[in-house]
RNA sequence: GCGAUGAUAACU
């Protein structure tokens, strides 16, 4: 079971749905029966090269075999929809998992979070980003990315920035995502003068911008009439080596 | 023992 259930992800990874539901029929007429895994992956496969009808049908597939699906597959089927922005049905699956007794996990509040994000529905997903903490679901470097990304782009600044000292106070250490995240985000409304902070503390930890960076503080510079700036950014992204666009 | 989550928007 285990080797088919590695080849048969390796088919869903690539999207090659038909290898994959080979495999799986093989499996079923075969004296080795998929088990909750399988399912999983097949699920996974299916949503993300965008076939969900598929993946529900194979929900109720693996549940007429008898077999119930984890947190691991509601997992996958809540991402999925909440990639489509489908939040529904994501927040359907999402009080089914909780009926069936089960708990959601970091992964499935980030999921939704990051679902709410894509809706614009930021007030949703600070009360998940509560719950979160109010059920003792710890929550990591993903969950505070998103929500920030979210908060700058409505122009909700202070509460982005809360949420940074919050996340900093926590221990969370920022990486290139969330650095790019605060950036973008400030840059885009305005905010250069904070944004130049960011880029501060990343020197103090000899972290090289990425070029999605330099791109953002080069247009916002340009923007507000700095060229000279925008321009001393220009080279220095050159000096070290990395291709503008 | 095998499976799941974050930024790069919008317009064009």
């Amino acid at each position: 079971c285990l080797t088919y259930n590695s080849i048969i992800d390796g088919f869903a990874k690539e999207a090659d749905i038909n290898s994959a539901l080979r495999l799986y029929r093989e499996m079923c007429e075969s004296e080795i029966s998929p088990n909750v895994v399988t399912y999983t992956i097949l699920i996974d496969g299916f949503c993300k090269s965008g076939n969900v009808d598929l993946a529900l049908k194979m929900l109720n597939e693996m549940r007429n075999k008898g077999l119930e699906p984890d947190v691991t597959t509601y997992s996958v089927l809540i991402d999925g929809f909440c990639k489509r922005r489908d939040m529904e049905i994501a927040y359907k699956l999402f009080s089914e998992l909780l009926e069936s007794g089960l708990s959601p996990n970091k992964v499935i509040f980030n999921s939704m979070i990051s679902g709410f994000r894509k809706s614009s529905n930021m007030e949703a997903a600070l009360d998940l980003h509560k719950k979160m903490i109010n059920e003792g679901v710890p929550c990591d470097l993903l969950t505070y990315t998103t929500l920030i990304a979210g908060l700058l782009r409505e122009g909700k600044l202070l509460i982005a920035s809360d949420l940074y000292s919050q996340m900093l106070s926590k221990g969370i250490v920022p990486d290139m995502v969330t650095y790019t995240v605060l950036i973008n985000g400030l840059c885009k409304k305005g905010q250069l003068e904070n944004a130049r902070k960011i880029l501060e503390e990343m020197d103090r930890k000899s972290m090289t911008p990425n070029i999605l960076i330099y791109n953002t503080l080069i247009a916002g510079h340009f923007k507000e009439g700095n060229l000279k700036e925008a321009f001393r950014l220009h080279n220095e992204m050159i000096d070290k080596g990395l291709i503008p666009d």
